[in-house]
DNA sequence: TATGAATGAGCCTTCATTCAT
DNA sequence: AATGAATGAAGGCTCATTCAT
């Protein structure tokens, strides 16, 4: 932490930067979610920020780095807070749970992030130059590596590739917070969790 | 089955403006699949299909009118199909693997079509004014319905919600196909499907 | 009038042409002034005349000619009458009230070709390679003319041109036709002639 | 009116907005005026005004909104002239006599606008949702009504309509501006207006 | 830093006209 | 003569981005 000199000089200089930057990003989440980013208009996004248009472009390249943004800032926390959250766990099956009640619960904390993240990514991932898959593949590999060591350590069966799993695993997850985020109900995303947990241990069969 | 000589006369009358409009759809699939839909210009599609860009309009409202085409056409080729392979299928768990295998199949045989449905389609559900869901959830409802069969059969535990399952059924799928579409290496989605199902109704714990 | 057999071969090769080519052109009267010519299509004539779009080019060289057309047979059909009417006709005032009659008669008895005459007629006067305004030059000049014999035979005042009187007249006739095409009462049009005629011949002073 | 340092101030403010939107509108009217409303461009409109294409777009909502402009400024001018130069005139003929002579003046001082209000106006009367025919009506109602005012005190005859008698004066103003609109002759517009006056006040008959 | 007026490239869509049948 | 499917040029309008203030 740094000392209270050193913080005003930041509050100062940095703070108000990264406030603007960080209003200009919530706004951008805002508008992306209630039109898609094709159909949102970058002035859209200045006036829900409370800046002129022309500000948009002091914090960011271009309207496509604002979807960047978007994904980098989110993937980097999901597998920060992924990483830190399997940090103590060693049971596999409780390191899976974990994942997805973060996973869960993090787009269930914020619809709008939701949306964007949902709907908008995946035609991001097919655009390279718009997004760089990396760190959608740092998270499943994360969770290829759990259930590989699972299937390691005797917890898992072995007759299906981590990888397969790993993409089934994602996939449920993928598609419950789809379903939330289009319905209109307003039950809780992270309360699914563990029934998708349970289900993807279990299995379906009796 | 019409005598040949009709044959013959509703091809020289109906077939080639059935062709000519399946040729710009064809043409559309395979140009949204390289840049997506908003950043895809009509004059491709046209250019594509070998016609002329004011042809497009002679078959189609507008541009939207292209994407909920495939889409309509796409979804609802899926239900019926996947409705006839379950007629004689009474065992659950090949019902399941039936449906996997047809879901994964179709995409598989088109990697156009899978790259248009996998990223637009999401896209598309959002805006309803774009895309009537009606058809997607036609689908959820039937893999609902045969999970629920199977619970009531006794195939299927019965703890987990068939809503639930078949979300997670369906996300195993898409994610997989999403997965397939964007890698590099050409191995077979259709080959999936079984280690899909085996995975979900064995469950991965041991 | 001519024999059977002539009327016949008539019939078969000359009259269809002269009545498609009429039907034609009531149709384009009709649709220029539902929706004005330039917001008109030619499909749309082709369509109201029950032909298709192509034949209007057998009998027509191009949107513009329609138009023409229409206003040509209107002005020098207005013309032919206007002369025959004052045939026998030997005092002014009874000339003008004639003339008067006529034009009222002429729009009053077809609204749609009121309204684009009425309409049309003044945007092709100012473009010269879309109507030559020779026609509607005749007709000011034959207003012209019998307003110069009605003063040189003492009838009329001599302090102001046969010109501007001319102008006076036809304004007069012109802004009665515009005003009762445009009023949704359904008065009748040639029974205003006489009040026009009666206050421009004596004026509105007393 | 302000002190010279509030003139400056609002000079430095205010007026270029006005100034650009007048010039775009002033450019407009010339543009209109040589090609007639539908064959004119938005970017020939923007060119002779001195801007981008997409300026023009920042002052009015479309093409559409320019030619309601036009006439929108044009009318409200001509009626607001048109009552101050009543305010202190009793004599009925020598109010007519005023409103003639500001009617041609108006057009006379500006041959563009004259051809524009000429030609296109009679248009967009017929398309109320392009132009609100309000204005037109207040102009003619206040003809209207200097005429019925002239008759109740004794001025004018009575045996015709002041409603008829309005039209007819309107009329010929029209059918004299739009003559001399046409005419390659260069006489003065407003130098007609006694004359015509005259000649309605006086009646055509000896 | 912040503004927001201005830019102008880009694109969907229309529709007069043609021509193979 | 008649058709109507096909053409493709044209243009209104949008909006990401810039830059003078």
């Amino acid at each position: 932490m740094p000392a209270p000199s050193a913080r005003r000089l930041s509050a100062v200089k940095a703070a108000p930067v990264a406030d603007k930057r960080d209003a200009i990003l919530r706004a951008a989440i805002k508008v992306f979610a209630r039109s898609g980013f094709f159909q949102s208009q970058v002035a859209d996004v200045a006036r829900v920020a409370g800046v002129a248009a022309g500000t948009v472009y002091l914090y960011f390249r271009s309207k496509d780095d604002l979807l960047v943004s978007i994904f980098d800032r989110t993937m980097k926390d999901a597998i920060a807070e992924g990483r830190a959250a399997l940090a103590g766990v060693t049971d596999p099956v409780d390191r899976l749970r974990r994942m997805a009640r973060l996973h869960l619960d993090r787009l269930g904390r914020d619809r709008d992030l939701a949306v964007v993240v949902q709907v908008e990514l995946r035609q991001s991932i097919k655009f390279m130059e718009r997004f760089s898959s990396t760190h959608l593949q740092d998270y499943l590999n994360l969770i290829r590596r759990t259930i590989a060591d699972g299937q390691a350590a005797g917890a898992f069966r072995t007759d299906v590739s981590a990888n397969t799993a790993a993409k089934v695993f994602f996939g449920a997850l993928d598609e419950t917070a789809t379903n939330w985020m289009l319905s209109r109900r307003k039950y809780s995303l992270s309360g699914e969790a563990d029934n998708v947990v349970d289900l993807l241990i279990g299995g379906l069969g009796r």
